[in-house]
DNA sequence: CTTGACGGCTAATTTGAATTAGCCTATAAT
DNA sequence: ATTATAGGCTAATTCAAATTAGCCGTCAAG
């Protein structure tokens, strides 16, 4: 077993769930199962385990990038299906980008982490922009641009309205992490509000 | 000069920048004139500050929902002003209502605080959203309920509409206080948000 | 088969921040 | 005028948490 990375492992979720200062090194520890002193075994300080979450991270945060193509030329791999957008299929492109958010445990973790650290350090809050506001919306708009393209959807302004479709989802996820059991709650919310969206941008004539 | 009441405005304004635990006693003195030690001929620690800080939040808090009305049976005061509702009209009440969230001293410091502060009290959380999800949206409902039965907004679900409304609101918000410099962005992107808003939800024939 | 590095442990040690002790001055009430 | 109280200060003290020292067993390489 890879001590080294446990150690990170737990240090991250002692870390979104009560913030840097009040996990003490012992009670990572406890979780690896070794004794605090061991700790230094495989990191000089408390700091450097911090600092390597934020470096693994950033380090993921780059490859998702790269796979998502999102500075390339080609900015959508698949982009044909989003020419055939219906209802269903926009309820469930956000239903599923709505709960990988909420569940996944690494981006949720990450995120409660950084919303708690985040006006310690100005490198964690542009951290969190990017990874919740301006890379969704950058990625939306250019997904909801070939679905206007194909003409399932109308705007003059394809940013607001990904604004219209994002922000909600945005919300009702910073709500959830604040309170898991209102989760069903948020689904019913989300579900109407991607229909009324589909309504308002959606052709008359579909 | 209120020495007493200078330290939970002090001490509210570095928990608020830093965190609880990344303020030191110290701090808060050395702002307020004095020194540490002299913290306690007024409170009887730390954390009995922080205590203070939210009970006069909680007061203060009780008497903005009594102002406003949100429970008795009068909902809104002036109901009849929205009744006539111009885009114009709209467009000012979500700028003032941003402006007054983003801006407002007391405010924005609480917001923060709770921000950084809530993942180790659900208490906390809970505070946070009430006053800046729950309360709002109730609120706007109501509001933009009287909007709908003047005719001069269109919808089968007023909440939803509300989450419209709103939700980007919140999300320029939060961008806001991670990174001040970008206001200019958002207030601009509010604009557009607002116009587009009730181009969707508008009467056609208006 | 022995050596050295890896990774664990217990028992210090250090550190730094909160809190307490105890003193002093000003002021307001008796 | 005396005294009590409020509120400030400096100099301890406490205490908890991070870190270091130094020991020990295992195991792989030579």
């Amino acid at each position: 077993m890879d001590t080294k990375q446990r150690i990170l492992e737990e240090a991250l979720t002692l870390f979104s769930e009560k913030g840097y200062a009040n996990v003490y090194v012992g009670d990572i520890a406890a979780r690896v199962g070794i004794k605090a002193p061991s700790l230094y075994k495989h990191y000089k300080s408390k700091q450097a385990i911090f600092n390597a979450i934020l470096a693994k991270m950033d380090e993921r945060f780059m490859d998702q990038a790269k796979a998502l193509n999102i500075n390339g030329a080609n900015p959508i791999p698949d982009a044909e299906i989003y020419k055939h957008m219906s209802e269903e299929k926009l309820l469930e492109l956000g239903k599923s980008l709505f709960l990988y958010y909420l569940h996944d445990d690494y981006t949720q973790k990450i995120r409660k982490m950084l919303t708690i650290e985040q006006f310690k350090d100005k490198r964690l809050s542009d951290v969190y922009m990017e990874m919740y506001v301006d890379e969704p919306l950058r990625y939306q708009s250019a997904l909801l641009g070939l679905v206007t393209a194909g003409g399932m959807l109308t705007t003059d302004n394809v940013d607001i309205m990904t604004l219209h479709f994002y922000s909600p989802i945005y919300m009702l996820l910073t709500m959830c992490d604040r309170d898991p059991s209102r989760e069903p709650e948020a689904l019913k919310m989300l579900e109407a509000h991607i229909k009324q969206f589909d309504k308002l941008y959606g052709r008359k004539d579909k």
